[in-house]
DNA sequence: ATAGATTATGGGTGATTGTGGGTAAACTAT
DNA sequence: ATAGTTTACCCACAATCACCCATAATCTAT
């Protein structure tokens, strides 16, 4: 049950209300180091989702993004597409983090989400819209697939 | 008898109560090292099983999933697709674990379940499943078996 | 073989969780 | 300022889960 702090893994289906509030499943919070002061920091994904980090986490993506130039075009992608939209929440008495309307639209979403830990950090899809990227992630070439399984032995 | 920690070998035969709850055999959980905190992580398996690691075997397939940066698409997916459905679970004081319905309709679960040792984790099968899958193996002849190694994921 | 311990399986109950809604404070725009 | 809207905080309730106890079957050791 204590697994490493900050750390989230697994797939759970909630449902987002009509005032645009979404639990966080119950294992993630516990998993939430006290540090976090129980606040996430909510952005956009890279696929199209909402990534949720803990907010000490997120607080070293802000410092090392400090330490990188604009060079690089993917840094600069990243700063304008995702610290953009970044901003941080407490969760509720129940559990819940509100989403702004902004983020909703960006995820395509309405009433379900699926929410998958994915290891230091959290995404919120749409169901549809997951299994829409899990066929495309299928057809991909499958050669760096491989590599990357060769090189985490399950 | 001193087995290795966290090794599991042999076959044995349970019954999964109403409450989606499975016993996990006594010798299992004797060679289940101190450190996991008598815990387990479980996941879907190939085929159509339920994979048991022990927890720190799971951490240290999470460590090397940490490492892979979230600006390459192929590392999101292949992160999702290893986690999506883990989740750890301790036993209670009667030695059983908790199965989500999740996990059990992907294995074709229903009353009966059988719990295999496989060395460095445990699998769980409906019985049925099990000898279907046997026997498909059979048929298969060697090329295709090590064709499908290649491309299968984990 | 017998007694004691361990194991497998079932069930009960209080606590937790997910979900909905209410109300008052805070903020916005006229 | 005022009306309208949004946000923060509170309460409620049903469903689920964690934890405890009970019992029968099996194993262990004398």
């Amino acid at each position: 049950m204590t697994i490493n702090q900050d750390t989230f893994t697994g797939e759970y289906s909630y449902s987002i209300d009509a005032k645009g509030r979404v639990n966080i499943p119950a294992k993630f919070r516990q998993s939430l180091a006290p540090e976090n002061d129980q606040t996430f920091v909510i952005t956009r994904g890279m696929d199209s989702c909402i990534w949720v980090y803990p907010l000490t986490a997120w607080q070293i993506i802000e410092d090392d993004l400090k330490d990188l130039s604009a060079i690089s075009g993917i840094n600069r992608s990243f700063i304008r597409n995702t610290v953009r939209y970044a901003s941080s929440v407490a969760f509720d008495k129940q559990g819940r983090i509100m989403l702004s309307t902004n983020l909703l639209d960006y995820a395509q979403l309405k009433k379900d989400a699926l929410i998958i830990g994915m290891v230091n950090k959290i995404e919120i899809w749409d169901p549809k819209v997951l299994a829409k990227v899990d066929n495309q992630n299928l057809e991909m070439d499958s050669s760096e697939y491989d590599e990357l399984a060769d090189k985490i032995i399950l």
